[in-house]
DNA sequence: GTGTTTACTTTTTTT
DNA sequence: AAGTAAACAC
């Protein structure tokens, strides 16, 4: 049953799979099996009889976790239980479930992604008296995001935002939340100031790995430091370095060395992937970076295959149909699964067109990135009820659901919670229960409703609540002057929101069977008639929705059911959706075409690509080169997206593109003329692709008046979809 | 206090 | 073109 090391690995691999005591550096080009020998050394690490538990893989990606995670399984046959394979992120969550204590928080600590961020940081920006109209969010959050991460300081920054940014910590901390950095953060803080448990976490990680290490930043590097002692493997690639922008560091691969002097180190440079022209091209292009570590990929089997084709169609509208028209045609001539395919953008707008072409043609698609299955209104909502109700003091989302669906708590009576708990300092959930409670409404003896359990563990009453006068403790709430009351009717509101919120945290939390509960709950708030009403003019919206919520649930169950999951809960379902920005576990009966950026593609691979709006501006991106990234990076994500075809290159550059509202005339992308001319055949839009493609809308056609092939794919826009009755292009202007 | 209309900007890439 | 936030009307 053990596998055969030799079989199936060159020497280079199976020295890097045989080498698993010391410090080791592999770079690994691209298609150069990493992954394989990633996989294959853990492997042989347990046959060693190396302890599950002390083996740590971290990965960038999630669903390169999933991915090493699943082939190890299909090496070894074996059940993964102690085994950790997971992102930076999600390690640090581990971590901090377990040791947040330290640094003062409790353990039921919410994660905030960007948008709660940006919310939060609006809220202090509001409070400090910030001129709204001028303020910038999004790049506030961006340059606090490094502060915190450490690769810029104050020295360095516009401090003028310094109060805010303190602000802002103070609020994270006593809403009981963390940001994405502090995921990195947090951790280093507590084995820097706790060196035992530092010391304790090191010995369990007697072995770690880290996959795309040109990608780790400055701090993850730190934290990396921190936790492993000598048996550390890094594998990178510095030619496929793309995050940057978000503080990787390639260096970190020069830091090592010099960290590590006696290292080991393994370059990988045969190429098992890609035919020799996409190689050929691959390395051409790559090559007019400098400051580069000296490499050149190369096919031991000489695969040879086609040119690459590029196309230049008139807009975006004709390109995205020509690549629906063509996948639908390879599929049949060529006898290929839809998930053999990948279409692969530079941003994510870019998505919306082609993901038009391929509902017109039923094509099944996947899509990752953009506006994420968690990230519509429905199911946010949701979520933010199951945060709210893990972390009472959870103000971001306790204040998107206080009034959803409607409960009589309007802008004004927010308003004056927030003043309140602003003058106490505390979470406005604490403000909630003062308000209900002064005015003579103890939410122990409850309204009359059956409030029967007694002593539901948040309830410990506030010293100061009850009493006109409160002890001195300095953050008291003056009697009557300044802090405002809420009205009677609010007050009810509040007592009754309150109670529901205790009862279904008893309901939930430490409880088994979440999804059934969950879906209780929504019962219980009738989140159904605010769906009904909210969408009162469009049903199909309403319909859409609730589908949704339906699916937001299933997912609930087939995670907990799981039994590869060793910690259900509601904890760890919120941490991990947190983490999990796309809609990625979605099964695979039958596959997919795959859309994607050429981000998220990275370590994946495809029989046949398709590089889509490969024009200058898009693929070195305009706003890129603008706020100061390197031409160099961009071309390392053209060199990415290239080698991740197999068999067959198909880039696509449209002469024009509808920006906006208006078309304004492209230029292809300069990679292009890099690519050595005889690799490329140009083609025209030729008549028989419309010929093709008039085939398929034909048949599209019939397939429509038939039976109403109701072929919804997941991922897509948030509006229900716009049923895919034109199947024509229609130049209505 | 709530619901409706109007004005306005917008995110490159991901955990 | 769309989605949000502020202004306005009930």
């Amino acid at each position: 049953m053990r596998p055969d090391w030799e079989r199936g690995l060159n020497p280079e691999q199976l020295d890097a799979v045989e080498t698993i005591e010391g410090p080791l550096l592999i770079i690994a080009g691209a298609g150069s099996g990493k992954t394989r020998v990633i996989t294959f050394r853990i492997a042989h690490m347990l046959d060693e009889g190396i302890a599950q538990h002390s083996i740590l893989a971290l990965t960038f990606t999630n669903k390169a976790a999933r991915e090493m995670a699943s082939r190890v399984r299909e090496i070894t046959g074996k059940k993964l239980q102690g085994l950790t394979v997971s992102t930076f992120h999600s390690f640090g969550v581990s971590i901090l479930r377990k040791d947040i204590g330290l640094l003062g928080y409790r353990d039921n600590y919410s994660i905030y992604d960007e948008a709660d961020r940006n919310q939060l940081i609006k809220d202090c920006a509001r409070e400090q008296g910030y001129r709204m109209e001028a303020f910038d969010a999004w790049k506030v959050g961006a340059l606090f995001s490094e502060i915190t991460a450490g690769v810029r300081d104050w020295s360095r920054a516009d401090d003028s935002y310094k109060d805010l940014y303190a602000e802002y910590r103070r609020s994270l901390k006593i809403f009981n939340a963390v940001d994405f950095d502090d995921l990195i953060g947090l951790p280093i803080r507590i084995f820097d100031d706790h060196p035992a448990t530092a010391a304790e976490w090191r010995l369990r990680y007697r072995y770690v790995m880290i996959d795309e290490f040109q990608d780790t930043s400055l701090q993850q590097y730190r934290m990396m430091k921190l936790i492993s002692g000598d048996n550390v493997c890094v594998v990178g690639d510095d030619d496929q370095s793309i995050y940057s922008w978000r503080g990787a560091n390639y260096e970190n691969i020069m830091q090592f060395e010099r960290d590590f002097p006696q290292r080991k180190e393994i370059k990988l440079e045969r190429n098992y992937r890609s035919t020799s022209t996409i190689l050929d091209a691959a390395n051409a292009i790559i090559q007019n970076n400098d400051n580069r570590k000296e490499k050149a990929l190369w096919s031991p089997a000489g695969l040879d295959g086609g040119l690459i084709e590029l196309y230049r169609p008139d807009d975006d509208g004709e390109e995205a149909d020509f690549i629906a028209t063509s996948i639908r045609a390879a599929k049949v001539e060529e006898q290929r699964k839809w998930d053999e395919f990948g279409i692969l953008i530079r941003t994510n707008n870019l998505a919306r067109r082609m993901e038009e072409s391929l509902l017109a043609q039923d094509i099944p698609y996947r899509i990752s990135g953009g506006s994420s299955f968690f990230g519509r209104k429905e199911i946010k909502d949701i979520i933010s009820y199951l945060r709210v109700i893990a972390n009472p003091d959870d103000d971001i989302n306790l204040l998107r659901i206080i009034n959803t669906p409607r409960r009589g708590i309007g802008k004004t009576s927010i308003e004056r919670l927030n003043t309140i708990a602003r003058a106490m300092g505390s979470p406005i959930r604490t403000a909630m229960e003062h308000a209900a409670a002064r005015d003579g409404i103890p939410l122990r003896e409850g309204g009359g409703e059956a409030v029967t359990q007694g002593g539901s563990p948040s309830t410990e009453e506030p010293a100061f609540a009850l009493s006109a006068d409160p002890p001195g403790a300095g953050k008291d709430i003056p009697a009557d002057d300044g802090v405002p009351r809420l009205g009677d009717k609010a007050i009810a509101d509040v007592s009754a929101l309150l109670e529901l919120l205790d009862q279904w945290r008893d309901e939930l939390l430490g409880k088994k069977r979440i999804a059934d509960r969950v879906r209780k709950l929504i019962d219980a708030i009738d989140y159904w008639g605010y769906l009904i009403e909210e969408n009162r003019q469009n049903d199909k919206a309403a319909k859409w929705k609730f589908h949704n919520v339906e699916t937001f649930i299933n997912m609930i169950k087939d995670w907990e059911e799981d039994p590869d999951n060793l910690d259900p809960g509601l904890f760890a379902w919120l941490n991990r959706i947190t983490l999990v920005t796309r809609d990625d576990d979605s099964d695979e009966e039958g596959g997919k075409v795959n859309l994607m950026t050429i981000h998220a593609a990275k370590g994946l691979e495809f029989e046949v690509v398709y590089i889509a709006g490969c024009e200058d501006g898009i693929i070195p991106h305009a706003r890129s080169l603008e706020e100061g990234g390197e031409i160099a990076e961009e071309r390392r994500l053209f060199y990415v997206a290239v080698t991740r075809a197999r068999q067959r290159l198909i880039i696509t550059a449209c002469a024009k593109r509808r920006k906006l509202k208006a078309l304004v005339d492209c230029v292809p992308s300069p990679f292009l003329s890099e690519i050595p001319p005889h690799l490329i055949s140009m083609r025209e839009m030729a008549s028989e692709v419309s010929e093709e493609s008039a085939e398929a809308m034909f048949s599209k056609m019939k397939g429509m008046f038939g039976g109403e092939g109701d072929g919804l794919v997941d991922g897509g826009t948030d509006a229900p979809k716009p049923s895919p009755k034109r199947p024509e292009r229609k130049r209505v202007d």
